[in-house]
DNA sequence: TTGCTCCTCACGTCACGTGAGGTGGC
DNA sequence: TTGCTCCTCACGTCACGTGAGGTGGC
């Protein structure tokens, strides 16, 4: 798949794209002949857990480390303290996001009454 | 008001705050003879009505932008063409908050389901 | 061959953060 | 006088955006 048709299945920019792979955070596949960047299904998948982690605001870098986690988790044979060392990895994650979420809960109910205001302003305007 | 009392109070950096000074967003109404920032409790109140807008995704432009509608709807005698015109963008604003609001609503329920899965992660891996 | 897609620099941008070196004010 | 707070550059950073000039591939 080439990074257009990525881009458009994805919803993120070519740029972005881009970025992503110079970063190390999704490093196509494969090139072809000529240089084109190549995506694999799994590349497209993981564009898309990024693009769900976003709001939580984690640098590139962390979804990196994140991904990796997930990633070495899933492999069969594993030592068992690798297992749990990658497991306190993933709750320190757990319990970022977390966080990040209820801020962003916050965030929105204030933006929430911020609209209300506006509302308010219009409607005495009127 | 000194600087550091305000950035308590609005739990803004100080750089942050001298950053909207300088891009004429929230200018303090006065300086001492030193050349101290002093800020009064209405710049506050603009400080803290910023901080609800900026989950919102308005670029520092554009919050100067609302908050000059927003301070011109307030005054009294205004011809009424003005206060027209003020309403048409004051709407403008409404409608892209109000979009926002909606993007940022829809981030969150996927940021949930990237939580959920890290959850679902963690269980199996135990 | 044409035209659309893609490539790599290189520089720009937005909203700040981070010192460095110096001064104000209770 | 001391120490804490504040000041202005100037440069850095993070996540991209924006051309410029060139090439790949059906």
């Amino acid at each position: 798949m080439q990074i257009g048709e990525v881009a458009d299945r994805t919803r993120l920019s070519l740029n972005t794209l881009r970025h992503y792979d110079q970063a190390g955070l999704v490093v196509p596949s494969a090139r072809s002949q000529g240089g084109f960047r190549l995506y694999t299904e799994t590349d497209v998948q993981r564009l898309l857990t990024i693009r769900r982690m976003k709001p939580l605001g984690f640098s590139l870098e962390e979804m990196r480390e994140l991904l990796e986690v997930v990633d070495r988790l899933g492999a069969a044979d594993l030592p068992v303290d690798d297992r749990a060392a990658l497991r306190d990895r993933l709750r320190g994650f757990q319990r970022a996001a977390q966080e990040q979420r209820d801020k962003l809960v916050e965030q929105l109910s204030r933006a929430q009454e911020f609209i209300a205001t506006l509302q308010q302003l219009d409607d005495e305007a009127g």
